[in-house]
DNA sequence: GATGAATGAGGATTCATTCAT
DNA sequence: CATGAATGAATCCTCATTCAT
């Protein structure tokens, strides 16, 4: 939690329990908020219940945010960690194929954002954005973009190594984007979009996903003669 | 409209200027709700704003549905026509390969529902499905189950006539789902998860997606002999 | 229902059903609304009820009635029958002696006003009085005034006629008013005031009350010398 | 004021002006309802209006009552005390004759309900019942069934002591209750049923009451011989 | 006249926000 | 700092009343 970070550090040793508490306030409020937020939207969120589940009162909610809509910033703001530089020295370590580098990401993306709680961050933008039109621009430039970038890095990669046949880039991307959406919105939806019976498996879906993008679906013996293959 | 028929078939022919109006009214209501609610969110709506769009005051919106809810339902039930049987005739009639098959109906679709407005309820769902437990289970129901059967369909009927290699289709319909979800959220969430500059061509996003499931990405020359299909 | 109406009665020539039902509407209206009134109270009764408990529409009722308010006046004035002349006479003419008159009078009163409608208009002025002052005022002077005025003057007959001691008539009216409006509101009141069970007789409880207004409680020993008490 | 008590007893002496103002809420809220309610009627009686009376904003109105209705239904509630047991230990312990006990009591009544703002909500009852039959119900169980009980065993003592001659208790119970009630309503509706010009003295009424109650207004002759009569 | 669709003022209720303690 | 009582703007919804047909 980068805001709590402000307030570590503190010099004293025997830091009191209560003062330890006091420092995590603003955490536990945006950690209870994002929940909320996530689960009923933002307008269906009161105040007074993010500083109860924060097990504080709501005046202190006001104390430390100005009001709910900043307290909505500010959640968004927290939980966009950037993480993209640290990926991208990743990526450019990486020595096996450029299928095996986007498997890789896109599993690393599950288990590093996609599963936790920081993904309901991307289901509140979608559900909110037509509100908060500067936060939905702080999104883009700092998600949006960064990962966007890091995607047609590998892409790039792939297609420089010959491992991946030339495309446009500006449509290519969304091939491995939407995944990825799609599976977060799932479950942060009541499963809206999912057939009911199967809570789908996050591993097996993108294990699919991947293949399909590296492979496609064509039969492996016909894919060769495929009259579409040479006309795409 | 369905829901306008149960006001038509007036015998009449001198049917007043305020009869025809009166008729009109619940689909006028509906289509301004349903832009509302799609741009701005339920709880953002206001019952005044949806009257004043459809050209009438607060009290008539009350006067056709009991509640700012109910109204919310009435707009997902509208949208929701039953196309899923004319469909599935149109699948049925089908000649051309399933490669063929398949691009027809993801684009097809894209002009029937993704570009219309009745894209917009899709997300209107996804953001209030956990407020709307009932109305979520009525859209799971009514549009994501049958949609869902439909495009098992036709990757069955690429598998059986060996056209498609064997899948678990359990995932493999999100192959086909998850990008037109996306695409319709991208259209519904002020351009979040888009790269800002390119307001996505939906046509050529879709001819990618088709190329991409059908053909994978992976390099022509160098597909049939990667080793990561062998493994995978 | 109404469309039938349009069709019927158009070709006779004896005065059409529909005009003589023209004629009666305000009553109708105003009969609806008693009902109504006395039953859930002014502010709690619509008036679309009352027009549709007079089987016509709420348009209707404005065409005869200026305002609700206006409905209720004409409901109480429309019930407030002059009797009093009526009754004067009968008192003037009554030759038994004044027990035997009091007796007659409030039975007659139970008969006439107290088991009929109209009653209901005493609970409607008691709970609307405060609402409604002019109307109040009206009451007084055409009800209340002239009741009050007829038992003084049983009173007083009985008294000049030595059938009755001597007392300040001021008071003594209430012996007899106060029975008969705890009657009426017993009985507007879902029954409050009574206990549940007894729905009581009405015929019995006046004959209760007048026995006692006439000879008391006292213990038989001391009023078995009295007169009265043989004929009552 | 029961109500109250539920928030007394905090143990603090520095209990702050705010504490204080906080549990004197309630209270002040249900003693301007009552006003109200009696004055107005429940329905036009706004929540506003009340909140103004108790000095506090609208707001305030519904952090202690959950709605309107609730207000009405504490307003009932807080106003019947259990006062019937204390009246039955008073009525067992009485050493006089019936007579006198019978006077002693609705003397009583009148000083300790009656004239109270309670009897207000004998008339907020009478006005609301069809529309609160729960509530109505309730009144029933907790004030009219102990006090017909109570006024049962007056005059069933009296009965017991030769001192009353032998009645229908069912009906003769309505002979002290009628009185009051009618005085209550009186007095609470604009001074309807009321001859205008005098604005008549409980205590002379109910004298007057008690005093034909127990001995009619039977002609003096007859009644010379009663015992009663003189102690009266 | 009769109708009932439309109106909009009015009132109940919610909840973000303030501030005295 | 923390609290939670108090506030009142904002919004849903009702229903008396109007008026075009």
């Amino acid at each position: 939690m980068s805001l709590s970070k402000l307030f570590c550090d503190k010099t004293s040793g025997v830091a009191a329990k209560r003062e330890r508490r006091k420092e995590a306030r603003p955490g536990e409020l945006l950690d209870a908020a994002l929940d909320l937020f996530v689960e009923k939207g933002f307008a269906a969120t009161r105040a007074e219940e993010v500083a109860a589940r924060a097990g504080v009162s709501k005046g202190t909610l006001f104390l430390y945010f100005q009001s709910k809509e900043e307290l909505f910033k500010a959640v968004v703001r927290e939980n966009i960690s950037g993480r993209f530089t640290e990926w991208r020295a990743e990526l450019d370590a990486f020595e096996g194929t450029s299928p095996e580098l986007l498997a890789y990401c896109m599993n690393s993306w599950w288990e590093r954002v996609g599963a936790t709680r920081a993904s309901g961050i991307t289901k509140l933008m979608m559900s909110e954005a037509k509100n908060f039109p500067d936060l939905a621009a702080f999104y883009q430039q700092e998600v949006i973009q960064p990962g966007q970038a890091l995607i047609r890095c590998i892409l790039q990669r792939g297609i420089d190594r010959g491992e991946f046949r030339p495309m446009d880039l500006n449509y290519a991307v969304y091939l491995v984007i939407a995944p990825m959406i799609f599976l977060i919105l799932s479950r942060h939806s009541a499963g809206i979009c999912l057939s009911k019976e199967a809570d789908l498996d996050p591993k097996q879906y993108i294990a699919t996903q991947v293949d399909a993008i590296l492979n496609g679906i064509g039969a492996p013996a016909a894919s060769a003669a495929q009259p579409t293959r040479k006309t795409a």
